[in-house]
DNA sequence: GCCGGGTTGTAAAAAAGATGTAAAAACGCC
DNA sequence: GGCGTTTTTACATCTTTTTTACAACCCGGC
């Protein structure tokens, strides 16, 4: 017998990449900094959803029709717990990467050097004050 | 159509080999440390192709495809008790050799000096949790 | 500033789903 | 029929996903 069909799609997308987070849409590969992460499958696909499109705000509706394929108004909190695990699994960057649009849905940013300092979402706040 | 090779022609497959474990495709022969391997068929079939794809994860799907010939989404739990077999006839190496891909299927490793940590099995955990 | 209703975060439990395992049944060949 | 192999069955165990319950948070109105 010759060599087998290939066992694995030969999809090409190009995998994105960043100063920590790499992702291979192909092999459904994530890596932070040096480590695999070892991703669920309901996590990867969020996580590859909302990276696919970062930059942008994905409403949670969204993200339950892709990755649930939930329609219509379906009450559930398991985005919320899978947002929460994927953070978890992101460490100290999760932060950075994962961002919560309040009342609408996620989004994912790529990695930018770190601000002046504080992760300011919109509070100035007294940080210095005193 | 493409070129006119031969059909079935006998091809020369280059052994599998290790530190523990060769497997001469041509022959259909196994051998574990010192000891032949004695294989069924299904199982020598099983093997070999996990083998020849050696760190490829190779889904349930496929395996039941080419080993059994089983196409669409059949319900049987004959891959679960080949690969129990198999693993049970690896002894000692079986865990480093055939690994369980949760939700997808199986994967065979080539030997190799044990890492610095287990190829963590599944539980990520919160390793950086905090 | 403070309140209050809706939204999100979190931990833990429950449910769902997949794989591991032993044993019995079915199969195929002599 | 006997025997080795393969498949099924039934249940145990483990992983993943969803739900639950409540805490914390956001934001507009007063």
């Amino acid at each position: 017998m010759g060599s087998l069909q290939a066992v694995n799609e030969p999809t090409v997308l190009t995998p994105y990449r960043d100063e920590h987070l790499t992702l291979d849409f192909n092999r459904q590969h994530v890596t932070l900094d040096t480590d695999r992460l070892t991703l669920t499958r309901k996590e990867y696909e969020l996580l590859a959803l909302l990276v696919e499109h970062a930059g942008e705000i994905i409403p949670r509706e969204t993200l339950l029709m892709r990755v649930w394929g939930y329609g219509g108004d379906i009450r559930t909190r398991t985005l919320d717990v899978h947002i929460r695990r994927l953070r978890k699994k992101l460490g100290g960057y999760a932060d950075q990467y994962i961002e919560t649009i309040f009342g609408i849905g996620y989004r994912f940013q790529p990695w930018r050097a770190p601000r002046f300092l504080p992760t300011q979402t919109s509070r100035p706040a007294m940080a210095w004050g005193a």
